[in-house]
DNA sequence: CCTCTGCAGAGAGGA
């Protein structure tokens, strides 16, 4: 078929659809709310009520629904700790345990209630929780406020070379050669850049756990006798009455490493250090699980809040394949080794904190009842006035400017007396124009990501089989992988997929589109993302941050389209920098909130060094004289400089002009720099001189 | 009719 055709006969295709749109199809793809029964049932809250029992106790009932016609009724009943889940008619909620006769029970011994089952939430976020529910609400609104520490960095280094050793070898001068390659890797250089640290101090620190990465290897793998490792007190649920916890945990290997898991059964999401497979040897038996692994390599705390990890992680390993029951954690710094088992207890709280934070991050805005009262941001969860825990706490910060700024704790009558003085230290560098600016702001971006996550979800990969999803044109089902895989870099995979039977499907999916790639088969949901390289119409390359070929060739795939999730969170970072307590922070309130007029230096020659001239000049020619006049006037800038146009009247040709121009002159001005000390011998970037001349277009 | 708009993100440790 010539090329020409092919393209006919797409068009042909694409208007026949929309032609005759299959009207109920797409109401059922579009429709917001997805309920059903089964593994990922979802229901619909109709009503809640409370009830007191004759025995004094309580409980609450929920009159819910999992049919879209809301035809088939069914009763939840909540007892114990669950009638303090913040459940109100009109939520989604997701049921674990068992349903007999139209009634569901959910209470200490049996059945979980998961809050909008569709949001997930990091294992991390929900272990921090323990200590502070508002700062796990807050570290998940503001991001990118949490500095990155020295010790992250080596953290996140030792973590790079275990697990490259644990699918390699734990020989030490294996491991002197992993470490050497994970501190040379790019993305570590730059941060050791931002840390003013050099290569020789991250190198020696990450040696010194060389010898405890051998030390457990020695202790727990490879055994020729299951005696030689060490003993441990492990009993799992499934080896019922038994209490003999006495066994040796012999590890056999790696399955996977920063397996990302997400689960739309619990609410939860999490990257697993290690999948392992892992030997218990009880007396003369012998059971084999795969559990996860979680390393650490701060303190050796065993704290409530690293085991908590642990037993979400195995809530997570539950999607994709049976119960671990139990989860090991070790601490690199020693190499020991501590098994955590995931009790019903545990499992039960965690997730009750969950639906907390659910209900936290879900309730962000107060709806007007009427039309008078106004749209306002809810207050988060209470600030807890432990001195020692809010001494340390990274979003001390946020936590003040939020309870100052949005909930106005100032007098002293209100709740939060306590933490009265930490929030006016904390934030009295702040102008009441600061703090209404903060107020203002971050209720708009809540309510612009509001108005988005509303539309689309990505919950449709889990709700929907692809057959269906595939007539929005944002999915493709049923393929399967050809060719080799090519890996492109470590952690770029180039995939070519085909239909299994047949030509690729009428689809919007382009070339760039990020996608999320699953298995059909749902222990494979979710398995990686990536974006699309290319696609016609029998083959689709997509660029993966997995390796598939270690899946049967047979497994049938699915891709679909990531949704775009708005971005607020560079924004709410951005606001929360602005308010910082420091010169630059300072600076740009002056500017952005304060409205200080921007400055402006008089003559190019006092900035432009003499032989950039005839480059910028070169540069200068491919503009006409408005774009001209607005280049020179961001080089002059010492503040900033606002262009605004008409759509299409050349602002980006511009922007590319002064990248182009900024980075003559950073080749220019380094070339003249005198050497610098070893120490502070860092790379020049153009953003040095570019970050006086802020541009918004 | 146009343009836009942003794109990774869970966890790295501290106490």
């Amino acid at each position: 078929m010539e090329p020409l055709e092919d393209l006919e006969l797409l068009m042909e295709e694409t208007f026949a659809e929309e032609a005759e749109p299959p009207a109920e199809l797409f109401q059922k793809v579009d429709a917001t709310i997805v309920l059903g029964r089964g593994v990922d049932n979802r229901y619909l809250v109709l009503a809640v009520s409370a009830v007191q029992k004759e025995d004094g106790s309580h409980e609450k009932h929920l009159v819910i629904t999992a049919s879209q016609s809301r035809a088939c009724k069914e009763l939840c009943i909540l007892r114990n700790g669950w009638c303090s889940v913040p459940v109100e008619p009109g939520d989604i909620i997701h049921l674990e345990g068992d349903c007999t006769s139209d009634t569901w029970i959910i209470d200490e011994d049996s059945g979980y209630l998961i809050l909008y089952p569709d949001m997930l939430i990091s294992g991390t976020s929900i272990a921090s929780s323990i200590r502070c529910l508002r700062r796990a609400v807050l570290s998940e609104t503001f991001r990118s406020s949490d500095p990155v520490t020295r010790q992250m960095l080596i953290g996140t280094v030792l973590h790079e070379v275990f697990q490259k050793a644990i699918s390699d070898s734990f020989d030490p001068e294996k491991l002197q050669e992993l470490a050497l390659q994970t501190v040379q890797e790019i993305r570590h250089l730059k941060e050791m850049y931002r840390l003013n640290l050099n290569q020789d101090e991250v190198k020696q620190d990450v040696e010194e756990y060389l010898p405890s990465f051998s030390k457990w290897a020695g202790d727990f793998m490879h055994k020729h006798s299951p005696a030689d490792s060490p003993q441990m007190q492990l009993s799992l649920p499934s080896d019922g009455g038994n209490n003999n916890a006495a066994c040796n945990i012999e590890v056999i290997k790696a399955l996977d490493i920063e397996e990302s898991i997400w689960s739309p059964r619990f609410g939860l999401k999490g990257k697993i250090d290690v999948t392992v497979g892992v030997k218990i040897h009880r007396g003369c038996r012998t059971k084999y699980k795969v559990m996860p692994l979680e390393l650490k390599t701060g303190k050796e705390s065993n704290s409530i809040e690293h085991r908590s990890q642990l037993v979400l992680y195995t809530l997570l390993s539950q999607e994709r394949r049976a119960d671990p029951e139990a989860g090991l954690l070790l601490y690199l710094r020693t190499g020991r080794m501590y098994p955590v088992p995931a009790r019903r207890l545990d499992k039960r709280e965690l997730l009750k904190l969950r639906n907390q934070m659910a209900f936290s991050l879900f309730h962000r805005i107060s709806k007007p009842a009427t039309g008078k009262e106004k749209t306002e941001l809810n207050p988060l969860p209470q600030v807890i006035e432990e001195q020692q825990t809010c001494k340390y706490c990274s979003q001390a910060g946020n936590c003040a400017l939020y309870s100052r700024a949005v909930e106005q704790h100032t007098d002293d009558r209100s709740a939060a007396r306590g933490t009265l003085p930490r929030i006016k230290e904390e934030t009295q560098h702040l102008k009441a124009t600061h703090l209404e600016y903060f107020s203002l702001w971050c209720l708009m971006l809540t309510l612009e990501s509001k108005s988005k996550d509303n539309k689309k979800n990505n919950q449709n990969i889990w709700l929907m089989p692809s057959s269906e999803m595939e007539r929005s044109g944002n999915c493709i089902g049923n393929l399967i992988r050809t060719e080799h895989v090519k890996t492109v870099c470590d952690g770029e995979y180039l995939h070519n997929f085909q239909r299994r039977n047949g030509a690729m499907p009428v689809t919007n999916l382009m070339a760039g589109d990020r996608i999320i790639l699953s298995g059909e088969e749902r222990t494979l949901f979710a398995l990686s993302r990536g974006y699309v390289r290319e696609i016609n119409v029998t083959t689709i390359t997509c660029l993966l941050d997995r390796n598939l070929s270690v899946l049967p060739e047979s497994t049938l795939f699915r891709l679909d389209q990531e949704e775009k999730n708005c971005d607020i969170d560079t924004p709410l970072g951005n606001l929360s920098k602005l308010m910082k307590n420091t010169d630059a922070s300072q600076k740009l309130r002056d500017l952005i909130i304060d409205f200080r007029e921007p400055q402006f230096i008089p003559y190019l020659s006092s900035i432009l060094p003499h032989d950039a001239k005839d480059t910028v000049a070169s540069i200068l020619k491919g503009l006409n004289k408005p774009q001209r006049q607005a280049m020179k006037k961001v080089l002059l800038s010492k503040d900033y400089t606002l262009i605004v146009g008409m759509p299409g009247t050349g602002k980006t040709t511009t922007i590319c002009a002064l990248v182009s121009s900024l980075l003559r002159r950073y080749i220019q001005i380094s070339r003249n720099l005198p050497r610098r000390k070893f120490a502070d011998r860092r790379p020049l970037s153009p953003w040095h001189f570019w970050k006086n001349s802020t541009i918004v277009t």
